[in-house]
RNA sequence: CGGAGUGUAGCGCAGCUUGGUAGCGCGCCACGUUCGGGACGUGGAGGUCCGGGGUUCAAAUCCCCGCACUCCGACCA
């Protein structure tokens, strides 16, 4: 038996911290050999991170085929006549790689696979009793990300998982979304993943109702929002803005215009008149599907695009820029107010209706309007919710408790599309009676290797990595203490042996290092469970087991090590 | 895309202000002494100083133009 020996094994561990690397989980990555960068965002996974990444994908795919998910692979290389079709091609902007092949046609490197699918799937089925279906994937996603960062985090190369369902009804699609969501539970618990699913906001990709699987970690990109009390979660861009009472309740008198020279934005206006900004109107000017919208918040708050899209049935939605805004508002940006506007329509969040002695822009350079009120001095065509929540918002759920703030990795999330791809490509079934019908869409990812930078970020400690088991590339290293002796290495030979024949995956460290080396790499890399094989307890005929996770160490009799071993992996696997 | 910063040996960095032909620590190779938590000594290998142009007798160092990478921001008026 050869197997795997540390002497030979391709494992570039790093003593130092690599200056690229911000994060701890991004620093492990690299320190123990699992990673390296190739470009910005693009890295190379090196044979030790990429049996993590396999048994993540084994996990997936033994939960996803035991509710009968089929896995399949679809293309990485795109036609862009397909994403025309679904309205895409233009849609998703520069986040797209987009190539162009010797004919001059257009392909992208797929950033997810709906549109092939869609179209596969249209192509193929034709009767509902071909239907319900969910196929999945394991695939590279390309994703020309504005910012990448945090290694592998957010990568603009990964791995992800996705699946797709084609139900026959809303009531099938409730099902197998129910099924997958479940599933998806099993697959992170399996992972040693701690995850939140929260209500989230369906974005680009449309559709109606979806979740986000959160993994809670400081260094997450995504904030979320939950109610202690009755357990509602969701991501901030989603979840419901409770509005809080205008702060004032008596009329500041009449309106009036201050001279505020260069005074632009609602800092310095804080500043410059005294006036908090939980008392100011902010009017931000947008272009829906081409026509101007001002939108209304308060000072303090946050406009949520997607709110404001929805509010007005918008398909495109962009910032209007600065010359638009001096067109419709006769003044440069900074000062810009609901009095007086004309043209545009206007839309209000809930918390600015019924404003008194409010702040805003005059509409003309270096002024601003103060004594503002509701209803006298300006109002709003709709008003909505418009805001992003925030901690300390009233519960949208209970309207009890005061909702508390976490930020989150962002690993999976399922989504019900319903018929939006079905009908721009045309996949339809014929129902029992012969009519034609929309197949009923679901889809689901699984960020791959962000899952494996997840785990990292919760499972470490000062000396590096601690797998869960489940995923540890190898689950044991045996380790003699001394290399050059005979007795040691024969006898860590047998035990690594022993463990490969009782289906423990193992590395043997016969490297001529001091013990210190070999003992810093194996806390580093994080293998769950380290055998000892030294001059002291091998006198006895004994070895040391010592634990990663608590320290702990056993000495059982070479005879035993095995079970010993099993037992303390099978413990720690469970769920 | 805007702002800031960095690019010198495999990794982490100094040298640049004040121009004179490149250095430290770790790692690597050889030998010896060591050997239970990243040993020590001796000897050694390894560099288009990101690239291109310019100034100069002379450029890692000064100037110009690119490129790459990192961080912050990109609705927050």
């Amino acid at each position: 038996m050869y197997g795997m020996r540390m002497s030979e094994a391709f494992v570039p561990t790093l003593r130092e911290v690599p200056a690229e690397a911000e994060i701890v989980s991004h620093q492990l990555a690299l320190r123990a050999g699992l990673l390296r960068r190739s470009s910005a965002g693009v890295y190379t996974h090196l044979p030790l991170g990429y049996r993590t990444l396999k048994k993540i994908m084994q996990i997936i795919r033994e939960e996803l085929d035991a509710i009968g998910a089929q896995e399949l692979m679809l293309p990485i290389v795109q036609p862009a006549e397909l994403w025309r079709a679904s309205g895409r091609w233009d849609a998703y902007g520069a986040e797209m790689f987009r190539l162009k092949d010797r004919h001059d046609r257009e392909y992208c490197l797929g950033p997810t696979h709906e549109e092939i699918i869609t179209a596969l799937v249209g192509a193929e089925v034709d009767s509902y009793r071909q239907l319900p279906l969910s196929l999945y994937q394991i695939q590279n996603k390309y994703r020309d990300e504005i910012r990448p960062r945090f290694g592998v985090i957010r990568g603009r190369e990964f791995i992800m998982k996705d699946a797709y369902s084609f139900d026959r009804d809303p009531e099938g699609l409730n099902e197998t979304y129910e099924r997958f969501f479940r599933a998806y539970q099993r697959i992170f618990a399996r992972c040693g993943l701690t995850v939140h699913a929260v209500e989230a906001d369906s974005g680009a990709i449309g559709g109606s109702h979806t979740h986000e699987f959160m993994v809670l970690a400081e260094v997450g990109e995504d904030r979320i929002v939950h109610c202690p009390q009755c357990g509602y979660a969701a991501n901030v861009e989603k979840a419901v803005a409770v509005p809080t009472p205008w702060p004032v309740t008596a009329s500041g008198g009449q309106a009036e215009a201050v001279a505020t020279p260069g005074v632009r934005t609602i800092d310095e206006l804080e500043a410059f008149l005294g006036v908090p900004a939980n008392r100011m109107i902010k009017t931000l000017f947008y272009l829906a599907d081409g026509e101007p919208v001002a939108a209304l918040v308060r000072g303090d708050r946050e406009l949520n695009e997607v709110k404001l899209a929805t509010a007005l049935g918008a398909t495109r939605l962009e910032m209007a820029p600065p010359e638009r805004i001096e067109e419709l508002t006769g003044a440069p940006v900074g000062f810009s107010g609901p009095v007086g506007l004309s043209g545009v329509r206007i839309v209000a969040d809930h918390e600015v209706v019924g404003a008194l002695d409010a702040v805003a822009g005059a509409n003309a350079a270096d002024a601003h309007l103060i004594h503002l009120d509701w209803g006298r001095d300006f109002a709003a065509d709709v008003a909505c919710d418009l805001r992003t929540a925030v901690p300390g918002d009233t519960c949208p759920s209970c309207r009890e408790a005061a909702l508390e703030g976490a930020s989150g990795i962002e690993v999976g999330q399922v989504f019900q599309l319903g018929t939006k791809y079905s009908e721009a490509l045309g996949a339809r079934f014929k129902d029992a009676e012969g009519k034609e019908q929309p197949i009923w869409m679901g889809c689901y990812g699984i960020g791959v290797t962000r899952t494996m930078a997840a785990i990292i970020e919760q499972h470490h400690d000062d000396d590096g990595i601690i797998w869960p088991v489940t995923v540890a590339p190898y689950q044991a290293i045996v380790v003699p203490i001394k290399a050059t002796d005979a007795d040691q290495m024969e006898a860590a030979k047998k035990v690594y042996e022993q463990l490969w024949t009782a289906g423990i995956d193992a590395v043997l460290d016969d490297r001529d290092e001091r013990p210190g080396v070999k003992f810093k790499d194996a806390d580093l890399i994080g293998f769950p469970v380290r055998i000892t094989v030294g001059p002291k307890a091998l006198a006895e005929g004994r070895v040391e087991v010592r634990w990663r996770d608590n320290r702990r160490e056993e000495r059982p009799l070479l005879s035993e090590v095995v079970g010993v071993v099993q037992a303390g992996l099978r413990e720690r696997a469970r769920f």
